[in-house]
DNA sequence: CCAAAAGTGTTCCGTCTACACCCATGG
DNA sequence: CCATGGGTGTAGACGGAACACTTTTGG
């Protein structure tokens, strides 16, 4: 195969993600202390460099397989992070993925086994390298797009209630929301179903349980809520 | 220096810019026919080959300075590209940035230098590698963007009519706006301020001309049109 | 004198917001 | 029986959309 740009440099490129959960009434992220050199014992976001053989993407996807056992989840690109000296042991892009779950899907002894902590984003120690600017635009690119993409029922059950639906809201959004018109947009879309369920765990007296219309939002269309 | 990273593979990394102008009443982007191989001949976006001592910000500012003589302006990264086999010539993981421009500033000897054309969005032709993809991507951000940015003044000369900067927003929206709303909705934001100066350019009785309020939307802030 | 663009307000309608009470149940 | 969270509707304010005519002047 004839080299086209051998000229040129090469480097390190990895994906770093910022694995985001909801606690029932935070936002709380996935980070744990860095067990290799530069900078261990720091905390940091878990990455992976990226191989030979695979798309960003596909790093991406395999970082977050062996992080959290699960094979589909929302992820999507944060953004590109190159500043010549961001990590300490040697020049390397980055690219941020985030990537929503449900933590009771979750495997705890992966999280155990990774040395990783559920973390809530008020309680952010100081990070390596730039991992928190990456968490930081992680969460301003969720606010912006969590009224306009299905994207709040990833971080909950299959069947949940409309007040922990607005919950993750709340969290997302840091402040509060009418529960009233909250509810009295959900029901202009028809972006929820209601099951004939009924969650007794938060109430005496139990609410309906609900789950999300996959038909109608499978590929991550725009919706108005 | 230690070496903490030898065992990962390393990557060429690339920047791809997207140069949006204005021609009056339509977005443009400069693309120019591919002067190398792989692909030499077929329209594609400039770019550059990230080297060892700059991050990707001041990789993508010395693209576009070469390219356009230019030292300040707007300029946003769109995001990553890292497709396994995106470029037909080896591995790139390219990062896009877009720019805004006057095209009144822009050097027409460096255009011709470089072999570029300013192609309105509407006749894009085919494009090299994953460009066409970019491009789409950095209209998108414009368009979200646009009502809480002042990014358009970018793509405007110093000096400028409201009827210039409405089609500016009609071009990046792609529909027509109201003129007597979109007047109303800039008198309530103080972000244009009128001189006493005259244009007589596109009209009998000429139109007052506008600048834009720098002092007060410098660092790029939220605005609300 | 006429073609062409600039400039200017009002009304209506729909949307968002604020707000409080009853219900059902498990303990 | 009572404490707790679930569930529901309305009125008023606000903001966005639709809409047409007058003015200016260069040719």
């Amino acid at each position: 195969m004839v080299k086209y740009y051998q000229q040129h440099d090469k480097f390190y490129v990895s994906v770093d993600c910022i694995v985001f959960g909801f606690d029932g009434s935070q936002l709380e992220v996935l980070i744990g202390k860095r067990q290799m050199d530069p900078g261990r014992g720091e905390w940091s976001l878990y990455g992976g460099f990226l191989e030979a053989n695979e798309s960003l993407q596909d790093c991406a996807h395999r970082t977050l397989l062996s992080l959290t056992g699960l094979d589909e989840m929302y992820m999507r690109q944060v953004g590109a992070f190159g500043e010549v000296d961001r990590d300490p042991g040697d020049r390397v892009i980055s690219i941020a993925y985030c990537a929503l779950i449900n933590v009771k899907d979750y495997d705890d002894s992966l999280r155990e086994k990774y040395g990783l902590e559920w973390v809530t984003l008020d309680k952010l120690p100081e990070m390596y390298s730039d991992h928190r600017l990456m968490i930081h635009n992680a969460v301003m690119q969720l606010r912006r797009r969590i009224y306009t993409r299905p994207l709040s029922f990833n971080l909950l059950p299959e069947l949940f209630t409309l007040t922990q639906l607005q919950h993750v809201f709340e969290a997302v959004l840091g402040e509060p929301i009418d529960k009233r018109n909250f509810r009295k947009r959900l029901k202009q879309t028809d972006i929820v179903v209601q099951t004939d369920l009924i969650d007794h765990s938060s109430s005496r007296s139990g609410a309906m349980l609900y789950r999300f219309n996959k038909e109608k939002y499978g590929e991550e269309p725009t919706i108005k809520l």
